[in-house]
DNA sequence: GCTTGACCCTCCACCCACTGAAACGTTTAC
DNA sequence: GTAAACGTTTCAGTGGGTGGAGGGTCAAGC
């Protein structure tokens, strides 16, 4: 396979399977011409990526689930620690994206949204809070 | 003042006022020996910037903001169709980590998180979903 | 056999919003 | 006088790619 084929089917962009392979994720062989090669076998290491990436698991985290997904011997209570501290962080980003939805919607409940300059959006921004 | 003083003052580390100046979102004077010298106007400005910025606005929305803020002939509705776009985006962002937490915790469930190698969140990786 | 278009390659620069560190000058407190 | 605490500049790096320039390769159609 080549890089465009693996790119429809693992779902990732040309450009972003060229990147993991600069940073070691995969290793495709070479043909004559140069062109990258891949097995099934780094088809699905990419759509492992994918899939992993779009639960937002950072690369370095990426690589340590692949090496676990390899080791047959690892524990699941490895994989579930990974797994348990980035859903802490997901949640972390989430009550903070929260505290800014709540934040802005109320100031944007405030603001008439006319003609005239008077803006409640404006004045928190500029600190003139006096309540 | 001093970088010192306004960086406590308006709750901005030292290094981003001077990125700020850098990007042109802020113009302090210069004394004598070189160091930055802050007027309270600048400090309001860098005041309202964190604010902004805490509100998850873009740099380069926050400086459409601060031109809006000191153009007294604004509309309130520019400024509140700026804040509705950014709400929006927050939202998506919210209901993406949502997805994400909600596939996340699921596989956690489900792993026994043992001394066992079987591991239902490497198995959703591997793209082994057979149900 | 030649052209066209769809592939593929490498390499460099850029995105955002800072942050760290090196190497140095100035001011202040004791 | 000296040490600490401040200030300065400049360069490089972060994460996770993305865009573009400037090419090479391959298959199909004429």
């Amino acid at each position: 396979m080549n890089i465009g084929d693996v790119s429809i089917r693992s779902g990732l962009p040309v450009k972003t399977i060229r990147y993991y392979e600069d940073i070691g994720l995969v290793s495709p062989l070479r043909s004559e011409n140069g062109y990258r090669t891949f097995q099934e076998k780094e088809l699905h290491k990419l759509s492992f990526l994918a899939r992993a990436r779009s639960l937002g698991f950072t690369i370095e985290v990426c690589r340590t689930l692949l090496g676990l997904y390899d080791d047959h011997s690892r524990e699941s209570s490895d994989v579930k620690r990974i797994a348990n501290e980035h859903l802490e962080q997901i949640e972390t980003k989430i009550s903070g994206l929260e505290t800014m939805r709540a934040a802005l919607s109320h100031l944007i409940d405030e603001c008439a949204g006319d003609h005239r300059p008077d803006c409640p959006i404006l004045e928190d921004l500029g600190g003139i809070s006096e309540h």
